[in-house]
RNA sequence: GCUGGCGUAGCUCAGUUGGCCAGAGCAGCUGCCUUGUAAGCAGCAGGUCGCGGGUUCGAGUCCCGCCGCCAGCUCCA
């Protein structure tokens, strides 16, 4: 058969070669490297005899589709090792995953962390006795026999779904030993000698079929590579991300914490904090202004009868806190989004086309119920504030709206550090309020936007919210993490709940659009990203103190605390360390609390009117004349426009 | 909410099978040192061992309930 290599080279095989075969032919190295082999364009186990003339290309270890299948045998690896340990026990399904595996199971009990230390050290037993993957095809008959002691697996094939284990009457499974074969669409490594490094990482409960009403199962985590030094750099890379974790970060700090005695989910800002995050909203309002929003303030409560009106009430009430019974039985609800009280300012007067864009912005405070479970730190918090605005317009102005909106986002992210973005753009759902062909104007309006703007984007067909179609922007943080921060939103919902009108230039009534945004998200989660983008050594513009003083001895604190009126003065954050310690204590304090810069001063300084500086990650330039270093922190500190 | 793990001074942690087990380092305070670019020395103070019940002659150590934290699942119109 005449085999196509990816340069472009045809090459003869005899019938029946495998990807190995080729693999071997091109070059030893390759061949030891290689997991398995993509046929047309179809991945095929190395050792299976090839279908015939085709294009071929190697997968090998190092590469993304390499990790797959290592992982993915990996997994049938930890099934083996699981069902040989615990008899009782059955296996529902051990896909591969970002950086790792896992396999959910039922078993009488759950794990204990000494149960997964052995299912490890069974694991590494078996890739010693290098097992081989033997692919079986079977009918779907045959498979329910095979498979009858396992009660997922009979699920699997009866409601056989092709992308678990391919397409028409034939299943496939893959065998390792006479005891053990999982039913399996492939393709593996050759055999379990193949698995180079791996570890087991964390058990958790995991419900079938992600479904929370049925069973819950036990799962089982794990992360295998191509050697073990790929498995340490990995592991180096989660400890690094932890040491970047923000919950971590906060109350090292000194910025926020989230103490018992308030409730979870609910944090306090420190000084440190809550300047950073005052610079943060300081940010927010100029940019909010000079985008042409202006600021409205709403309470934090409104009567139930507002929230039945918009539908929150009917839609939103679980993540409500309940009502609360005040003067003449009326009841109050404690707000969880900005919306209706800017609709109700939109809706205080009669409004012309000629008010028109009418943008609000205000930075609210909301209070939305999370599940126990799903609260993390300030990502996800009970109570936080929303960059909001709520922006009315005309059917003509939305598309330049929507531009605006985006070019705002882009500018507020990249003002912050963030150049990496991508969107998705979702569009309307199976269940929507509204007229169709607003929702396809503004479909439209929305991607011509991101196109202006050259955001990569993805449509997500169906995915938008009932009221609107959408687009949700991510950035990639500094270690290369997606975060979901900025949304612009189109609403449907609440224009028609509240009857919203404006005089055209016609004198008819028109219906206006309206448009939710959100440039930070919550500036509690947009901090939490910040520190952990910026692994909190903030920007200069941000950090809480800019300047950090330190006095070589006593005698130089005066001299230590006219520097800092004079740079006070230029609009710095400054702090003086007068205290008795050691210089190279001193130091070390402002260092690990990540103060953007240090400036140290000394008998010579005071003589000669200069000062050591040193900017973070830089080193010193002692006898910095003042004006100078002045000038250059002003500069170093100088706000994003 | 569910499954598993965890909860000892402000922080990081030690505390064997329940009985001199309430400890260490850092931080804090006081004193000495008067310091030139990442931890000077000494002393002092600091915890009803998350909270509430229970078992026991006796519980940080065992049991139950609650609260909180961590991972995952579910959720995040």
């Amino acid at each position: 058969m005449q085999i196509t290599l990816p340069d472009g080279s045809v090459r003869e095989y005899p019938d029946g070669a495998s990807g190995l075969d080729v693999a071997a032919s091109i070059g030893s190295r390759l061949a030891k490297a290689a997991v398995a082999v993509r046929h047309d364009g179809e991945m095929w186990d190395l050792t299976r005899p090839l279908p015939g003339d085709g294009t071929v290309e190697i997968i090998t270890d190092a590469t993304e589709d390499g990790r797959h299948i290592i992982r993915h045998s990996a997994a049938h690896i930890m099934a083996q090792a699981v069902l040989d340990l615990f008899p009782g026990a059955t296996f529902a399904i051990g896909p591969p995953i970002q950086d790792g595996f896992y396999y959910d199971f039922a078993v009488d009990e759950p794990f204990t962390p000494e149960d997964v230390e052995r299912i490890g050290d069974r694991m590494s037993e078996i890739v010693a006795e290098d097992q081989p993957f033997i692919r079986e095809e079977m009918s779907k008959a045959d498979a329910l026999e095979i498979f009858a002691r396992h009660r997922f697996k009979v699920e699997i094939i009866e409601n056989v779904d092709e992308s678990e284990v391919g397409a028409g009457d034939v299943v496939s499974a893959y065998r390792n030993t006479d005891a053990f074969t999982d039913l399996c669409r492939g393709p593996h490594i050759p055999s379990s000698g193949r698995l180079k490094a791996f570890a087991l990482q964390r058990v958790a409960g995991a419900y079938w079929r992600g479904d929370e009403h049925k069973e819950q199962l036990q799962r089982i985590y794990g992360t295998a590579w191509e050697s073990k030094k790929a498995l340490d750099e990995h592991l180096h890379r989660l400890e690094e991300a932890e040491k970047r974790d923000h919950r971590k970060l906060g109350p090292e700090l000194d910025l926020f914490s989230f103490p018992r005695d308030l409730g979870s989910g609910l944090a306090v800002w420190h000084p440190k904090g809550g300047m950073v995050r005052k610079q943060i909203e300081d940010h927010s309002r100029r940019l909010h202004e000079r985008f042409g929003f202006e600021f409205v303030v709403s309470p934090h409560l409104a009567k139930s009868h507002l929230w039945e009106t918009s539908g929150h009430l009917g839609y939103y009430a679980e993540n409500m806190y309940p009502g609360m019974e005040m003067d003449g039985g009326d009841e109050y609800r404690v707000k969880p989004m900005n919306c209706p009280f800017h609709v109700l300012i939109y809706k205080g007067s009669a409004r012309s086309y000629r008010e028109l864009p009418l943008r609000l912005s205000e930075l609210g405070g909301v209070y939305r119920y999370e599940r126990s479970g799903v609260i993390h730190g300030l990502l996800r918090a009970r109570g936080f504030t929303q960059d909001d605005s709520h922006t009315f317009c005309t059917p003509e102005q939305l598309g330049s709206e929507l531009l605006m909106h985006l070019e705002f986002v882009l500018q507020w992210l990249r003002d912050f550090g963030f150049d990496d973005f991508e969107a998705d753009l979702s569009t309307r759902p199976e269940k929507y309020v509204g007229e169709v062909p607003r929702w396809e104007q503004a479909e439209r309006e929305l991607a011509e936007a991101l196109e202006a703007a050259q955001i990569p984007y993805q449509v997500a067909e169906g995915e938008g919210a009932f009221y609107g179609p959408k687009i949700d922007i991510h950035v990639k943080d500094a270690i290369g993490r997606r975060w979901q921060v900025s949304t612009i939103q189109v609403d449907f919902n609440l224009p028609e709940r509240f009857d919203l009108e404006y005089t055209a230039a016609s004198n008819d009534k028109g219906r206006p659009f309206m448009i939710h945004s959100a440039k930070a998200g919550s500036i509690e989660r947009f901090f939490g990203v910040l520190v952990e983008h910026y692994a909190g050594a903030f920007p200069m513009w941000l950090a809480p103190v800019q300047v950090g003083i330190v006095t070589v001895a006593d005698r130089h604190e005066e001299y230590a605390d006219r520097v800092a009126e004079r740079l006070r003065n230029a609009g710095l954050r400054v702090e003086v360390d007068a205290g008795s310690g050691k210089l190279g204590e001193k130091l070390r304090r402002m260092i690990t609390q990540k103060y953007p810069s240090i400036l140290v001063v000394g008998d010579n300084d005071v003589e000669g009117g200069t000062v050591g500086f040193r900017l973070r990650g830089e080193d010193e330039r002692r006898g910095t004349p003042l004006a100078e270093a002045e000038q250059l922190l002003v500069e170093a500190a100088e706000v994003p426009s």
